[in-house]
RNA sequence: GGCCGGGUGGUGAAAUUGGCAAACACGCUGGGCUUAGGACCCAGUGUCAUCCCCAUGACUUGCGGGUUCAAGUCCCGCCCCGGCCA
C-alpha cells in the first residue's frame, strides 16, 4: 500500500458512499434528542471562498460529533439568493440575475459537495424561488392587516444623473458608484415593519441568552440603545405651538439658553416662514440635508447654524430662547429638537461659543465655581444646582427626577424612555428581490394582492436597464392590473424586499422545505427548533441576527411557533486572512505575480524588491485570495478542512499559510502510514477497551495516553469548539506511536492496545477528516460509516497512573523535580522535595519558613 | 469620549481552578535513509551569560505598580491594535 496518502479516489468514493446511503437525510424522530446545526447561508455571488470553507468546515465537524453521539441531527443548506450583486454582474456580463443565480448555486454546491459537507440536500433552499417567497409574502400581507407593516416617507439616496435610487453599497464616499456624480437623500413613500413594537422585549431576552458570545449580546444592546429620559414641552412664543424635546439631562434645563431643530424638523418652515431670514434658512437646510449623517455628526465637524427668527419658552423659568437648525441635530435622535445648555454639553458649548449666544451654569461642581466667561469647555460632571429657582442646592441626579416631576405636574412633559432602534425599512428599489404583494390603487388606496393571487412571482424576463434601475416600474405586463377591491386599472407596488426578510425565517423553512401550504410545518418546526448552534460570521452580529429575532417574535404571535429566541446557542467565527504582497509601482501583488521565494522575492514585471505587507481579511482587491477550487485540486477536502481547524480556534482569525497546509496534508500522510503499516499487525485483533491490565510499562503508558486523548477531545469540541488543540492531542497520539516502533508490539496485549489507539485515532479525527477515516476505518476490517460508530467514551482506570511528575520550588522558583507515588500525601511529598539536591543548595542550609503543598502538582520551600 | 475584545518565541499558536510559560505545528539546524530528495525517520531549537563538553545560572507573556508561598491568568494606572456605540 502507499506510504503516502492519496486523497484521488478515496474522497470521491465516500462521497458517493454517503449520497448513496443518505447518511445525512434525517427526519424529525420525537424519540431521539435533536439537535440542530446550522450555519449562515452564503450569497451565491459565483464561488465559494475560504470564508465559507472554513464557516461550515466548523459546523460539518460539529454535526458529524453530535451524531456520533446519539442525537437526531439537522444540518441544512440553502441560499440566500435574492440581492443586488446579481443585478451589477448582469449589467456587467449582460446576462440576467436568475440565470446568473442558478448557475452560481450549482457551481457553489458543487463546491460545498467535494468539501465532504454532511448537509441534507433534499432541504436546499434558494430564497429567490416563488415557493420560497410568496411565503413571505402571504406574513407580509398579516403584518399589514394588523398595522405592523406601513408605510411613511423616508429618505432613499438618489442619483440625479442616473436617475435612480442607489442602495448604501452602491454609494462611495456620497458619489454614485457608477457615475461618479453627488448622491442625495431624496424622500419616498416606504414600506417599515415595527420592529420598535419589540424593542423591549429584544432587549430584555438579551439576558437570557448565555450561549451567545457577550461581544455580541452588547452589539445588539447598544443597537437597541435604549435610554430613560424626560419629555420637556416648550411653547413657541406667539404662536400656539410647542417644541416637544427628549433630553437625558433634565437637570440642566433652567441652563437652557437656545433651541436646537434637525434640518428635516418639520417645524423648522413653519418657524422660520416671515420671520426675516427665511432664504438664509432654506439655503442652510437645502445644504445640509444633503450631507451624510455620519459627516454631519462628526466630532470635529465645524457645528453650524441659523436662527429661525422665532423664540420658545423655557417651561421652569420662561427664558426666552431662540430657535435654531443646526447640522449637528438629527431628526432620528429623540424628536429631532435639542434643548442647548451649552453650559454643560460640548456641542452646545461650541455652537454658542460661535453664535455668541449665552450661557448659563446651572451645575456647580463640588468645591468650584465655574465662570461661563472663562470655561474652556463644558461641564458634564456630577454637582450641585445653581441658577435653577426651586432646584437650587439639590445633587444633579436628585434634580432629574425632581424636574422630570415638576413638569409632569404641570402637563409640560415627564418620565419617558427612548430607543436608538428604527423601524424596519424594508422597501428596496430594485429588481432582484421578493415584490411586494400590494396594488396601487387611484380610487381604493393600498390594496392588498388577495391571498389567492399569491405568490406575485417576480418577473424572470425582466430586462435589465442600463442605468442600474429597476426594471420594474416600467415592465407594463406586469405593473399594470386590475384593482382586486374596484376592479379599476390599478398598478403593482415595484419595490421589493429587503434580502434581510428572506434570511430572517429560512432555519424555519428548513425544517419542512417543500410545504406547500405554510410557511413551514408547525410540528416539524416543534420538533427541530430552535437552532441549537448557529455559526456564522461575526459582521452579521446586528442586522440580520436582530431582525431573526424579530421575526421569531412575529410568528409567535401569529400562533405559528411557541419560542421567542430561534438561536440557543451562537458562534462567531473570525475571518480568513493573508499577507499582502506589494510592489512599489505595481501595487499589490497576486503571489503569482511575485518572482523567489522569501524575503527575496520580486516583482515580475519590473524586478523591484516585493514588500510582504500587513495581514489582511482576503479579497480580490488585495489580491491575497486563495481559491478553494486549487486547493481542493492539490490537497483535496480533508487536508483544506484540516488546516482551517488546526491553524486557530474559530472564533479567531486565521492567518493563511502555504506551509501550514503542506503540514496538515504531512499528518495525514503520518496517520496513514501508520495505520497500514501496522495493519497486518493488528488484523483479526481485538481493540482492548478494557482494563489496563497486562500490559508492560510503556504499553500501559500508550493507552494512558490514549484515554486522555479521547477525553481532551471530546472536551475540546464539547465545551469549547476548540478543533486546533483536539488536533494537537491526537497528533501527540500518533507522536507516542512512532515513537513506539523501537520497542513493537510483541504481545498479543500490545497488539490489543494498539489496534484501540488506531482505532481511536480515526474514530476521533473522523468528524474533521471523514473520508479519510472511513477509508482507513474500513481497511481495519470494518463496516461503514464512520458515522455510526459511537464517540468513544474514556475509562478513567486507564487514566490513572502509579507515578506523578511533581515540581519543587524555592522561593516560587523552580529548581527540581521528582517523580513520586499518585496518591503521595502532604508529609510525603514535602520530605521527597526537601531532600532533593538541588532544593537544598537554593535553601542555603536555611530552615523552611513555610511549605506549600499542592498534591499531585507541587511543593514550594519558602525560606 | 464610553463600552467590549486583544497584545505570549523567527511564525501560527498552547497553558481546565492562580501552580513547570511556550504544548502541538510551521520554519530553521544537524543526523539517518537514499543515486538523489523538495519524500520519510530521529534529534535539537525562547533570549542572554558562563562553558571544551556535560551543564549551570539569570531573564522573559505590551509598559509601570500591587496582591500572593506562587501571576500570562487577579487588582490599579498607562501605551498600542481591533470592534461597537457616541
Amino acid at each position: 500500500m502507499d506510504d503516502r496518502y492519496s486523497f484521488d479516489g478515496i474522497e470521491s468514493r465516500w462521497r458517493e458512499y454517503w449520497e448513496k446511503a443518505g447518511l445525512f437525510e434525517v427526519e424529525a424522530d420525537p424519540s431521539r434528542p435533536k439537535y440542530y446545526l446550522m450555519e449562515m447561508f452564503p450569497y451565491p455571488s459565483g464561488k465559494i471562498h475560504m470564508g465559507h470553507v472554513r464557516n461550515y468546515t466548523i459546523g460539518d465537524v460539529v454535526a458529524r460529533y453530535k451524531t456520533m453521539r446519539g442525537f437526531n441531527v439537522l444540518h441544512p443548506m440553502g441560499w440566500d439568493a435574492f440581492g443586488m450583486p446579481a443585478e451589477n454582474a448582469a449589467i456587467a456580463n449582460n446576462t440576467h440575475p436568475a440565470k446568473w443565480t442558478y448557475d452560481n448555486i450549482a457551481t457553489m454546491r458543487g463546491q460545498l459537495k467535494r468539501l465532504g459537507f454532511s448537509y441534507d440536500w433534499r432541504r436546499e433552499i434558494a430564497t429567490c424561488r416563488p415557493e420560497y417567497y410568496r411565503w413571505e409574502q402571504w406574513l407580509f400581507l398579516k403584518l399589514l392587516e394588523k398595522g405592523a407593516a406601513y408605510r411613511k416617507e423616508a429618505d432613499v439616496n438618489w442619483c440625479g444623473t442616473c436617475a435612480t435610487v442607489l442602495a448604501n453599497e452602491q454609494v462611495e464616499a456620497g458619489l454614485c458608484w457608477r457615475c461618479g456624480k453627488e448622491v442625495v437623500p431624496k424622500k419616498l413613500e416606504q414600506w417599515f415593519l415595527r420592529i420598535t413594537d419589540y424593542a423591549e422585549d429584544l432587549l430584555q431576552y438579551l439576558d437570557k441568552m448565555p450561549g451567545w458570545p457577550e461581544k455580541v449580546l452588547t452589539m445588539q444592546r447598544n443597537w437597541i440603545g435604549k435610554s430613560h429620559g424626560t419629555r420637556i414641552v416648550f411653547k413657541v412664543e406667539g404662536k400656539d405651538a410647542e417644541i416637544p424635546v427628549f433630553t437625558t439631562r433634565p437637570d440642566t434645563l433652567c441652563g437652557a439658553t437656545f433651541m436646537v431643530l434637525a434640518p428635516e424638523h418639520p417645524m423648522v418652515k413653519e418657524l422660520s416662514q416671515g420671520m426675516g431670514n427665511e432664504e438664509a434658512v432654506n439655503a442652510f437646510v437645502a445644504r445640509v440635508t444633503r450631507e451624510e449623517k455620519k459627516t454631519r455628526t462628526a466630532e470635529d465637524r465645524e457645528k453650524e447654524g441659523v436662527f429661525l427668527g422665532s423664540w420658545c419658552l423655557n417651561p421652569v423659568n420662561g427664558r426666552r430662547m431662540p430657535v435654531y437648525t443646526a447640522n449637528f441635530a438629527l431628526m432620528d435622535y429623540g424628536t429631532g429638537a435639542v434643548m442647548s445648555v451649552p453650559a454643560h454639553d460640548q456641542r452646545d458649548f461650541e455652537f454658542a461659543q460661535k453664535y455668541g449666544l449665552p450661557m448659563v451654569v446651572v451645575i456647580q461642581p463640588p468645591g468650584e465655581t465655574l465662570d461661563p466667561a472663562t470655561m474652556e469647555k463644558a461641564f458634564t460632571d456630577d454637582g450641585v444646582l445653581v441658577n435653577s429657582g426651586p432646584f437650587d442646592g439639590m445633587g444633579n441626579r436628585e434634580a432629574m427626577a425632581a424636574i422630570t416631576e415638576h413638569l409632569a405636574a404641570k402637563g409640560l412633559g415627564g418620565a419617558t424612555v427612548q430607543y436608538r432602534l428604527r423601524d424596519w425599512g424594508i422597501s428596496r428599489q430594485r429588481y432582484w428581490g421578493a415584490p411586494i404583494p400590494v396594488i396601487h390603487c387611484a380610487s381604493c388606496g393600498i390594496v392588498p394582492v388577495p391571498q389567492k393571487d399569491l405568490p406575485v412571482v417576480l418577473p424572470e424576463d425582466a430586462a435589465l436597464l442600463p442605468g442600474g434601475q429597476s426594471p420594474l416600474p416600467v415592465l407594463e405586463s406586469w405593473v399594470n392590473v386590475s384593482c382586486p377591491k374596484c376592479g379599476a386599472q390599478a398598478r403593482r407596488e415595484t419595490d421589493t424586499m429587503d434580502t434581510f426578510v428572506e434570511s430572517s425565517w429560512y432555519f424555519e423553512r428548513y425544517c419542512s422545505p417543500r410545504c406547500g401550504t405554510a410557511m413551514f410545518d408547525k410540528g416539524e418546526v416543534a420538533y427541530w427548533m430552535p437552532v441549537d448552534q448557529y455559526i456564522g460570521g461575526v459582521e452579521h452580529a446586528i442586522l440580520h441576527l436582530l431582525y431573526s429575532r424579530y421575526y421569531t417574535r412575529v410568528l409567535r404571535d401569529e400562533g405559528l411557533l411557541e419560542f421567542k429566541e430561534p438561536f440557543t446557542n451562537l458562534l462567531t467565527q473570525g475571518m480568513v486572512c493573508k499577507e499582502i504582497l506589494s510592489c512599489p509601482t505595481h501595487g499589490n501583488l497576486f503571489p503569482e505575480e511575485a518572482e523567489g521565494k522569501g524575503e527575496s522575492r520580486t516583482c515580475r514585471k519590473c524586478g523591484a524588491p516585493v514588500e510582504a505587507g500587513p495581514v489582511r481579511k482576503m479579497s480580490k482587491s488585495k489580491k491575497n485570495v486563495v481559491d478553494p477550487n486549487d486547493l481542493l485540486d492539490k490537497y483535496g477536502a480533508d487536508t483544506v478542512r484540516l488546516f482551517c481547524l488546526f491553524a486557530a480556534p474559530p472564533e479567531m482569525d486565521l492567518e493563511w499559510s502555504d506551509q501550514g497546509v503542506e503540514g496538515a496534508a504531512r499528518f495525514l500522510s503520518r496517520v496513514w502510514r501508520m495505520a497500514v503499516r501496522h495493519l497486518s499487525e493488528v488484523e483479526g485483533v481485538r481493540a482492548w477497551t478494557g482494563a489496563p491490565e497486562g500490559m508492560s510499562g510503556p504499553v500501559r503508558a500508550l493507552y494512558r495516553k490514549c484515554h486522555q486523548t479521547i477525553r481532551k477531545v471530546g472536551h475540546d469540541i464539547e465545551d469549547r469548539f476548540r478543533f486546533n488543540t483536539a488536533i494537537s492531542a491526537v497528533m501527540k497520539l500518533v507522536n507516542a506511536v512512532y515513537a513506539m516502533e523501537k520497542h513493537g508490539f510483541p504481545e498479543e496485549r500490545d497488539k490489543e492496545v494498539l489496534r484501540a489507539v488506531i482505532e481511536a485515532t480515526v474514530v476521533l479525527l473522523s468528524p474533521i477528516v471523514p473520508h479519510f477515516c472511513e477509508e482507513i476505518w474500513e481497511r481495519l476490517g470494518h463496516a461503514p460509516s464512520i458515522l455510526q460508530v459511537p464517540w468513544p467514551e474514556y475509562r478513567e482506570d486507564a487514566l490513572a497512573a502509579d507515578e506523578i511528575l511533581v515540581v519543587a520550588q524555592v522561593n516560587g522558583k523552580l529548581r527540581g523535580k521528582f517523580m513520586a507515588p499518585a496518591d503521595a500525601g502532604e508529609k510525603e511529598l514535602r520530605a521527597l522535595a526537601l531532600a532533593d539536591e538541588n532544593v537544598r543548595k537554593f535553601m542555603e542550609g536555611k530552615t523552611p519558613r513555610k511549605v506549600v503543598v499542592v498534591p499531585g502538582k507541587l511543593v514550594n520551600v519558602v525560606v
